[in-house]
DNA sequence: CTGAATCCGACGAGATACTG
DNA sequence: CAGTATCTCGTCGGATTCAG
């Protein structure tokens, strides 16, 4: 198995898998989700109030989306009034060394003159 | 807890680094010519053939993107015909290690059953 | 409280034609 | 060869309303 330089060597065009991580953060409120979920389980309302500006719809669809890509968990407690919990999955923990790299790479494109 | 990671820190909302990172590798064909240009210069022709299906308008935008946020170098040779080169820039080359990380999460989401 | 359904405007990207 | 100029279309995010 060649996984050295997995990046330069996997020449397929639409299936690269640094596209696909991509994608699973495009979104305007995904980093900020998983931001929050970092720090631990949060509730919709929790979120809802942490993402100032975020409106229900794109709350719940990128929620949604995050989590069909593994990246957290949603868990639904049947009661009156109901009550939702999100928690990163361990996928989801594993990106947080990757957001690193890329707040260390962002940081560099402000500074010069 | 610990100030170091600063991901988890900076809890501005439109102009965290890591989304100003994300931003700028945001582009169907971004990641494709960061690639190409991974293994050395490229005439915009160059890239044109290794892109297929990219058209000129939108491999122009992308490449002009790139360059504006630091990450490659244009050079026009004023020449008959015109040549134009396009290299990786320094922060460009930084760029290559982050890729590594989202490539190696990225083949963790397609592996499972 | 959580979320579905609908309508809307903005933007990215593709197709095509034209130019120095 | 390496672009620019239009046009179109699909998708995304936002606002609002309704529902379990």
């Amino acid at each position: 198995m060649d996984s050295e330089s997995g990046y330069l060597e996997s020449h397929d065009h639409s299936n690269c898998p640094a596209e696909v991580a991509l994608r699973v953060m495009q979104g305007r409120w995904k980093l900020l989700i998983i931001r929050e979920l970092a720090e631990g389980v949060r509730r919709f309302s929790d979120l809802q109030r942490s993402l100032v500006g975020v409106s229900q719809k794109v709350l719940t669809s990128q929620l949604r989306e995050l989590e069909a890509d593994g990246v957290l968990d949603r868990t639904v407690y049947p009661e009156v009034p109901p009550r939702v919990e999100y928690a990163l999955t361990e996928r989801g923990q594993a990106l947080l060394p990757v957001l690193e790299g890329l707040h260390a790479w962002g940081q560099g494109l402000q500074s010069p003159s």
